[in-house]
RNA sequence: GCGGGCGUGGUGAAAUUGGUAUACACACCGGACUUAAAAUCCGGAGGCUUCGGCCAUGCGGGUUCAAGUCCCGCCGCCCGCACCA
């Protein structure tokens, strides 16, 4: 009788490397099985592998198993996103060279992830920083170049004058570089742009067909892509301006025209700088609104502000009126004309400037009911749906009415020789900038010539490597200084030339990766075949963090490649998942103020004294503060590593941990009892296997329909079942509670098989209880499931063994037990024959004791029976 | 400001989507085994109770035979976007 504890750390390289002779996991693209692509999204090689990766891979990893044992093609790869700033930082920091520091993390978390004994397809793994991979990427990008994808354009950028680089707007923090510190400027560049916004509406409207996602990221991405419909109206200036005789304004609301009291202009609007040309008192408050930090706290706090430009406009609707137009801080130049109509009594913030600046404030909508005379709008702008008033031929209308007669008439009304108000739908969604000042990343293929102007490099010449001798002990992009690199000869015309020194931000390699996978052999970015055959992705599963982003931009890219014929699919991902985080306390001494001293859970101690716990620094026996549970970081030093877990108690018990107690969607305390808690399962599923294994060796599985056998039986399906529906829907949580529940409910009879004490039925009842619950354990626990099936005598691998199939007949009962309720409160069960029809439930409920005594004698006003769920007497 | 979500034991959480609230786990308590401890196994447990029951899913109301679940109003927490016209 095998009575030794489970050794994870022998058993669990022998069998990953028993998966591996056997190629299990390599997935064929002429197999003819039925195809399932699971994804997790690809991890930046930052140096080691985070709890949270093992989290996120073990979701990936359990569902891969259970689809290939229910007899799926699956493919589960692995990449990395290679390239970007980190390495960069590292290089400067360090004097490593950016390609060892990365391809050093790789191989440093390759095999943290191999440890893991995930069923990934190693066969296919690339990184996004090796040539053959941005290679494609530049094949892609002059075929979008040739489909008229990619445009070239001068955009507003923060840029960081220490490090002479650009930065992302998330790399701003309160204004200044996130790495620098240096106060970050406004630069006009000249930037390569993919042009997503040709795709809004379609990116927008098949949101509706992506059913597997979260609608929380469909409404994530719906707000991203920011649709309006509105109209373009075009008002008359007074006297022109420099030539100009009109102002385009954009709004929503052209229903509340005649609640109009100012225009505002952005300060960088072409009719502002005009007017500053005359008016030095204006180009300074332009100047310093353009100064003004972009930081979210700036802007908040920002008080809006206004110069009248002298400039005035005339009404469309009523030569006699002039409004005034300002410039104004808070109107974006980006977004619609970079010019507004004010209406104060309609929003707020433009009440607060008409206050401010004692502009007219003209109520236009009142509530429905409310008095046209005496209604005012003095602090508080009246937003809501409601009736015209003061508007003249719209009074008495509702505002969407008074819109389309506002846009018919203005339709009809030319100015110049263009009619005064076109409809117009905007987009919040802008152009994706994608050229970034870095060494680190895809060049992009392009040449500048003095005479041709912006050449593609041609397909022939690529790929375009990086120089490796690059050096980095001065800031910006060294590809700029480098001696020889730039210097081309334009592929036109054959004169010096040269190259484009810009990389390619590095969203731009993780948006088509999934599509490279379906064949990483391919010379052209994709086989369509693979492609077209493997994708969508059936699912995807990662963090929230990539909600709009990395998700839109896939999106895109998979539209953009269906352009240019290298795939023939809109939407890459069909499921979509995304995990919580990982989380833990946090410990600190010296106080909770900013002062006080992180430390790490190695470094403390946790006691319990009188039911309080407390946290003692085990260096100096000071008590530390407990704080909250958050997501774990270096700052706050509540990091806990995968083999803090994996070095003492294997992978297994930390794939187990990950999906125990917490929903997977939100997140997940990490605490040493729950490893201890999730170890002890794991050795408890051995000691029930291996005592019962020597008693079992001989026996047939057999399904029982009765007795206490049969009670095995019944339980063992049922949970079966349970369990295959929970990793189908993804509630890992919910599986691991039934697996428990297996457990339980096998203890005695598997003790009392070891005993011998068990007859022929329950032998059989119970092996092949057993052989379910090795199966049932194996995508979570695959190691100690290939331990398990070893002692039971199996000669094959559990992972390449089918999904067991329960039976229908055993999950159904033949008697139910109905709560029986009277006036809707509990009072005790009828267990009755499942096929009994309303009538015989009616007359056994109405028998009850209990019954009969709440009733009094008295018929009962109502009967409910919910056929198989529970009976109601209403008294 | 706009949009969305959440609130259930000491703790993480279940609840077939309107049908027995608290499955499963952690922590806790008791028992067995042991010289002892660990490990393991068995058992207990929402609160109050006059032992009939009564009260409990953030608070208050409503719909319903029946509400954690649906509706209305509060309170609290979290997330996303944000000067978007």
């Amino acid at each position: 009788m095998a009575t030794e504890r489970y050794n994870p750390r022998a058993s669990e390289p022998k069998w990953q490397k028993a998966w591996a002779e056997k190629k299990l996991f390599e997935a064929r693209n002429d197999d003819p099985k039925p195809k399932y692509y699971v994804l997790e999204m690809f991890p930046y090689p930052s140096g080691r592998i985070h709890i949270g990766h093992t989290r996120n891979y073990t979701m990936g990893d359990v569902v891969a198993r259970y689809k290939r044992a229910k007899g799926f093609n699956v493919l589960h790869p692995m990449g990395w996103d290679a390239f970007g700033m980190p390495a960069e930082n590292a290089a400067m920091q360090n004097k490593v060279h950016p390609k060892e520091w990365t391809y050093q993390n790789i191989a440093t978390m390759r095999e943290q992830l191999k440890v893991m004994g995930l069923s990934l397809d190693w066969a296919r793994e690339f990184a996004t920083c090796d040539v053959d991979y941005y290679h494609r990427q530049q094949m892609l990008f002059l075929d979008f170049v040739e489909k008229g994808l990619v445009t070239r354009k001068s955009s507003k950028v923060n840029w960081d004058p220490e490090d002479m680089t650009v930065l992302a707007n998330e790399q701003v923090i309160d204004g200044r570089g996130w790495r620098s510190g240096a106060l970050v400027e406004q630069r006009e560049l000249t930037q390569w742009f993919f042009k997503i916004t040709d795709y809004a509406q379609d990116l927008l409207d098949s949101l509706d067909g992506l059913d597997e996602w979260p609608e929380k990221v469909k409404l994530m991405q719906q707000n991203w892509i920011g649709r309006s419909e509105g109209l373009l109206i075009r008002w008359p200036l007074a006297s022109d301006v420099a030539g100009e005789h009109e102002l385009e304004v954009y709004t929503t609301r052209p229903d509340t025209i005649f609640g109009a009291s100012f225009m505002a202009v952005a300060a960088d609007h072409p009719l502002a700088k005009k007017a500053a040309e005359t008016n030095p008192e204006l180009a300074k408050f332009i100047d310093e609104v353009r100064h003004m930090g972009t930081s979210v706290a700036a802007l908040e706090t920002a008080e809006k502000k206004g110069f009248d430009t002298g400039i005035r406009v005339v009404h469309p609707f009523d030569d006699s009126w002039t409004l005034p137009v300002y410039v104004a801080n808070f109107v974006l130049m980006e977004y619609g004309t970079g010019a507004i109509f004010g209406c104060p009594s309609g929003d707020q913030r433009d009440l607060d400037f008409a206050n401010k600046y004692g502009l007219p404030v003209i109520p236009v909508v009142m509530p429905e009911g409310g008095d046209a005379k005496s209604f005012q709008i003095t602090e508080e702008a009246y937003v809501d749906d409601g009736v015209m008033i003061n508007s003249r031929f719209l009074d008495g209308m509702k505002p969407d009415r008074a819109f389309d007669e506002v846009a018919k008439l203005l339709e009809q009304k030319t100015i110049g020789n263009r009619p005064m108000a076109e409809r117009k739908v905007n987009f919040r969604l802008r152009d994706w900038g994608i050229s970034r000042q870095r060494y680190w990343g895809c060049p992009i293929p392009m040449i500048h010539c003095e005479d041709c102007g912006v050449v593609p490099v041609p397909k022939a010449d690529l790929p375009v490597k990086l120089p490796d001798d690059v050096d980095f002990d001065r800031p910006g992009n060294p590809l700029d200084r480098h001696p020889t690199w730039r210097h081309v000869k334009c592929p036109q015309c054959g004169k010096d030339a040269r190259r484009e020194t810009d990389t390619m931000d590095t969203f731009v390699d993780s948006s088509w990766y999934f599509a490279r996978f379906t064949a990483p052999w391919a010379h052209e970015p994709t086989d369509p075949r693979a492609a077209n055959e493997w994708l969508p992705v059936d699912q995807y599963i990662g963090g929230i963090e990539h909600a709009i982003l990395h998700l839109l931009y896939s999106r895109f890219f998979t539209r953009a490649m269906r352009a240019t014929g290298h795939l023939d699919l809109a939407e890459p991902f069909k499921g979509l998942f995304t995990q919580g985080m990982v989380v833990h306390e946090t410990y600190r001494v010296g106080g909770a103020s900013n002062n006080g001293r992180w430390l790490s859970p190695a470094e403390v101690r946790i006691e319990d004294a009188e039911g309080k716990r407390r946290a003692i620094e085990i260096a100096t026996g000071e008590e530390a503060a407990i704080g909250s549970l958050e997501k774990m970081s270096k700052s706050k030093k509540n990091t806990v590593s995968p083999e803090d877990i994996t070095d003492g108690y294997g992978a297994d018990t930390a794939r187990w941990l990950m999906l125990s107690d917490s929903p997977p969607e939100g997140d997940v305390e990490w605490t040493d009892d729950g490893a201890a808690g999730a170890h002890r399962f794991m050795q408890r599923i051995w000691r029930l296997v291996s005592t019962a294994a020597e008693t079992l060796a001989g026996v047939k599985p057999a399904t029982a329909d009765a007795g206490e056998a049969g009670a095995v039986s019944k339980a063992t399906h049922k949970i079966l079942k349970a369990v295959g529906e929970d990793i189908e829907k993804l509630g890992f949580n919910r599986a691991i509670a039934r697996i428990y529940e297996l457990a339980n409910v096998l203890t005695t009879p598997l003790n009392q098989v070891a005993e011998g004490k068990a007859d022929p039925a329950l032998q059989g009842a119970c092996r092949e209880a057993v052989e379910i619950l090795v199966h049932l354990i194996a995508p979570v626990m695959p190691h100690l499931a290939e331990e398990c099936w070893e002692t039971l005598g199996g000669t094959d691998l559990v992972a390449e063994r089918p999904w067991p199939v329960f039976d229908p007949a055993l999950v159904v009962d033949n008697q139910v037990t109905y709560p029986v309720q009277v006036n809707g409160k509990k009072r005790g069960d009828l267990t009755i024959a499942r096929d009994a029809d309303q009538g015989a439930v009616e007359k056994a409920v109405l028998a009850l004791d209990f019954v009969q005594k709440a009733l009094e004698g008295k018929a009962p006003r109502k009967v409910i029976i919910v056929p198989q769920r529970i009976v109601n007497v209403v008294a």
